[in-house]
RNA sequence: GUGGAUGUAGUUCAACGGCAGAGCACCGGAUUGUGGUUCCGGCUGUUGUGGGUUCGAAUCCCAUCAUCCACCCCA
């Protein structure tokens, strides 16, 4: 029997392995020169609480969730979002007492039970912002900006920005109705799917893909005109920040986030290369969640996107990524007589912090010298009988194929030296 | 959860129901200790898995698993 891995999930393997580390430093970086400060929280926590989050009806938590019980009987659930968790880290730990406003961010793998398809798996990695304690439309453009320096840095540039504003609870109460009052009389035409919308969700009317349904879009009432006067004037805001820091967007009343707790602003970055998962982040404001879950009543804002489809965006466009560094020096060992030799010039390389290769398992002087040029070492520390007679190893310069032999001391200094 | 396509060597792909193959990659060698190219040689298969039809199945049928695409969902 061969084991395999779980379907949804993937290995990333050494040959990718950098281009991961490098996605998430530049992350780091660019969130760290915005101010914002790392946060890990666990891959478990209580079903109950993504249940009140993310909305008992949503999707995410109807059907998508990994649910366990621990040997206690206690239900948990993997994270298949990253907000909540650092939501309840936030009020478990009070960091409204630190004084000024949390800036959080943070990345990790997140869980859901969902078909496998290109740029969706049931194990994927997310990172994201979380700014959290002030209704101030300029930290909405702030942390919209946070998404778009990430991928300048990154050198992505297909991409397109989308912005909404959905209102505060009132708001979307009342437009909840004036959709149901519009779609009322169409309602038996509508496909299965809307018609259970109609009731739960109403706005996800909009963006149903059935051409029928499609139908009654373009006369339907925006979400922009049922905004009262303080949500409107929060979102104008907004896009007043976002111009003037030349961010580009377009307004798309269509846009509706998944997951429930969401109020006025909302935005999605899309990469239409991608094909049917084309999102690559998306995020918005969610003044009403942190009292939801017990905390005292502060606005925040904030956003997610996924790793594997920045990577996949990335690839699209053939942007290079930075590739593992070669072997500085790689040492070539004729026969048993000469280890002693080799690994007292390992130990001192490698305690000056070079990368030093060595492969006694290597046959001929042939073999070993073809494997430091497929290692692409910058230099090759030849050990033969020699250079074990003379005391005086020979140092090649692979680029160049200058060679020199060095005494010990000579040696020594040129390493310390980082010369090399 | 629904519909469709595809699964053959490490990889990219061939093979009409009749001997499972090629390129690339990898390993070794080409006169004692110098890398590339070239040349020579070598290795890798339960044809995803399990059944069925057939004298005979990689090939046809069924099931199952996986991947991909779309729906759905979302990052």
């Amino acid at each position: 029997m061969n084991y395999r891995i779980p379907r949804g999930t993937y290995d990333i393997l050494p040959k990718d392995s950098a281009k991961w580390q490098y996605v998430q430093n530049v992350f780091r970086r660019v969130a760290q020169r915005f101010g914002y400060l790392e946060i890990v929280t666990p891959i478990f926590e209580m079903a109950e609480l993504f249940e009140r989050s993310s909305g008992e009806n949503s999707d995410v938590v109807q059907k998508e969730m990994y649910r366990f019980t621990d040997q206690k009987g206690r239900n948990f659930a993997l994270r298949p979002e990253g907000t909540a968790p650092v939501v309840r880290s936030y009020i478990e730990n009070h960091l409204d007492r630190l004084g000024g406003k949390s800036k959080l961010y943070y990345f990790g793998p997140m869980f859901r039970y969902d078909r496998p398809q290109a740029g969706r798996y049931r194990q994927f990695y997310q990172y994201g912002i979380e700014f959290i304690g002030s209704n101030h439309p300029y930290f909405d453009a702030e942390v919209i900006a946070i998404e778009l320096a990430y991928l300048e840095e990154l050198g992505l540039k297909d991409f397109r920005l989308e912005i909404n504003s959905v209102g505060c609870e009132k708001c979307s109460r009342t437009y909840d109705e004036a959709l149901r009052k519009y779609y009322q009389p169409h309602l038996a035409e509508l496909c299965p799917d809307c018609q259970k919308r109609f009731e739960s969700k109403p706005r996800r009317l909009l963006d149903c893909k059935v051409p029928s349904c499609k139908a009654f879009r373009k006369d339907a009432p925006s979400q922009l005109n049922y905004l009262d006067q303080e949500c409107k004037d929060h979102f104008d805001q907004v896009q007043k920040y976002l111009d003037q820091m030349d961010i580009a967007y377009t307004i798309n009343p269509a846009i509706v986030r998944g997951l429930d707790y969401y109020t006025n602003t909302a935005f999605e970055l899309i990469v239409d290369a991608l094909g049917a998962q084309n999102s690559i982040a998306g995020g918005g404001r969610y003044n009403a969640l942190i009292s939801q879950i017990g905390g005292k009543d502060t606005p925040a804002i904030g956003f997610a996107g996924g790793f594997e489809r920045l990577l996949l965006a990335m690839e699209k466009e053939e942007i290079e990524f930075p590739q593992y560094a070669p072997p500085d020096v790689y040492v070539i060992g004729m026969g048993a007589a000469t280890t002693d030799m080799a690994l007292s010039c390992l130990k001192e390389m490698r305690k000056h912090g070079l990368y030093a290769e060595y492969n006694p398992d290597k046959s001929s002087f042939k073999a070993q010298m073809k494997a430091a040029d497929a290692s692409q070492a910058y230099y090759a520390l030849i050990i033969g009988a020699d250079e074990l007679a003379a005391d005086m190893p020979t140092l090649k310069n692979l680029r160049t194929s200058e060679q020199k032999q060095y005494s010990r001391p000579e040696l020594s200094h040129v390493i310390a030296q980082r010369l090399l």
